[in-house]
RNA sequence: GCCCCCAUCGUUCAGUGGCCUAGGACACUGCCCUUUCACGGCAGGAACACGGGUUCGAAUCCCGUUGGGGGUGCCA
């Protein structure tokens, strides 16, 4: 495994994006035994392309973007490539001159894709593409004709809108002498709700963004994975060892696949329960927020067992914690509205005043009243205390409060109905 | 414009000529479980884009139509 960072254009090569490369891939479990940066190569690319100059496989061009487009359309065609203006021009090295290849006129260019099967480009519908830019640099394709060489790579696995600069590739690798090619495989891309490719601008496409959110990496890892491709038997959420034995390139599907964010938190929620105890609390603690650690590890499983994201967390701990939200209306008059609940409130104040402070004798007390009335009181209780209507099961947290605290919440409940 | 590609439930994957009255998962709806919620269990609605072929037989093969996507940079 070689990870190459492909930053021959300048701004690629900042510190923080290819920490963050570094960052995402360690998280998602993939290591790397090799790693090179292009922009430390590029005398070697540079080499390469005088080569093709020396042996007439490339030329110097001195067009400008308008002029090219202008020739263009004087043609008819709205847009087209370049025309090969300069290619038998002999132009001099100069300002604002850029390196061409000169590509086959006839014949086409081809290779047998893993998901695409056989691919076949006609070598006349491929311009004279820019190898050199004006300003000395290499542009990709030459790196990676160069590298995909130098380093042996020997599958190039890549999304789908990498097709169309793939014969330039191939024909930069066969201009160097290359006798054989990496096998290639075009995944199709992951597209939004509009069915588009994923962009930066408009999706969440960093890894970096999911790990934020709470998900775990071994479940966006497998939910990922069956974007556009599936185990036969159906079992989508399995160990990556399982899945290894039997993934195969050559089953990816072609067609687009949707990110589907429910899909994934589902996924989610199956690895955070499966998660050991002791490791979900050591997982999830950073997302806690200021839970006193132990007063969390007391909790923590009723925790694990009602979370699809650990963004999730403090929204089933703020009671516990600080005051409880304040309920919607209509939630608040949904349980407190009924007629019972006056006496219920009043009942409880009456036991709790008193009780043994731990969840078995709060339960007792809470369900006794119930029993003593012939109705439900955990619901006006648990609204009172939490703030909420759903939630962790109320009497753990609860003992963990101050006996004052619960009363006053209660309190202030009767006195708000 | 030109080049490349795609097309099974709302989403995703399975299905590679008969086993399909098309299956699983997510989502959705209902019921059960439960003195909260979630989990779990059960049930339900929901798809082979269209038109031609080929074949005894087509979701599966071929052609076309329609619809969609990707590319077309001195970005990668």
């Amino acid at each position: 495994m070689v990870l190459r960072i492909e930053d021959t254009d300048a701004d690629r090569s900042k510190p923080e994006l290819i920490a963050a490369i570094h960052d995402s891939l360690t998280w998602l479990g993939i290591d790397w035994d090799e790693e090179y940066r292009q922009s430390d190569r590029f005398d070697l690319y540079r080499g390469a392309a005088d080569g093709f100059l020396s042996q007439g496989l490339a030329y110097r061009c001195d067009c400008s973007r308008n002029d090219v487009i202008a020739r263009a359309e004087a043609t008819g065609a709205a847009e087209a490539g370049y025309d090969g203006h300069c290619r038998d021009r002999q132009v001099e090295p100069g300002e604002g001159v850029v390196v061409r290849f000169r590509t086959p006129d006839e014949g086409s260019t081809r290779w047998n894709d893993l998901v695409r099967g056989p691919v076949e480009f006609d070598n006349s519908v491929l311009e004279d593409f820019i190898i050199v830019r004006s300003n000395g640099v290499p542009m990709f394709h030459v790196a990676n004709a160069v590298d995909d060489l130098d380093m042996k790579i020997s599958h190039v696995v890549r999304g789908e809108d990498l097709v169309n600069t793939t014969p330039r590739v191939l024909l930069l690798m066969a201009a160097l002498g290359a006798t054989s090619q990496p096998v290639y495989a075009h995944l199709p891309l992951i597209v939004n709700e509009k069915r588009q490719k994923l962009s930066k601008r408009r999706d969440d496409v960093a890894v970096g963004h999911y790990r934020d959110e709470g998900f775990l990496p071994t479940a966006l890892r497998n939910y990922l994975l069956t974007l556009g491709w599936g185990p036969k038997d159906g079992q989508e959420i399995r160990p990556i060892e399982d899945f290894i034995k039997v993934f195969e390139l050559s089953d990816i599907n072609k067609a687009p696949a949707f990110f589907d964010l429910k899909k994934l938190e589902h996924f989610n929620r199956e690895y955070v329960t499966a998660l050991p105890v002791d490791q979900f609390i050591q997982l999830s603690a950073p997302f806690a927020g200021e839970v006193d650690s132990e007063l969390y590890a007391r909790l923590a499983e009723p925790v694990q067992s009602r979370v699809k994201t650990l963004t999730d967390i403090p929204a089933l701990l703020d009671w516990v914690v600080g005051d409880p939200p304040e309920p919607s209306e209509k939630d608040w008059k949904k349980v407190m509205g009924k007629e019972t609940v006056p006496a219920v409130l009043d009942a409880v104040i009456d036991r709790l005043v008193s009780c043994e402070w731990t969840p078995a004798a709060l339960e007792s007390a809470v369900f006794g009243v119930g029993e003593e009335l012939g109705t439900k009181t955990q619901l006006p209780v648990r609204m009172a205390v939490s703030g909420s209507r759903s939630g962790l099961p109320l009497f753990e947290p609860m003992a963990e409060l101050d006996r004052a605290v619960v009363l006053n919440r209660l309190r202030a409940a009767r006195a708000k109905l």
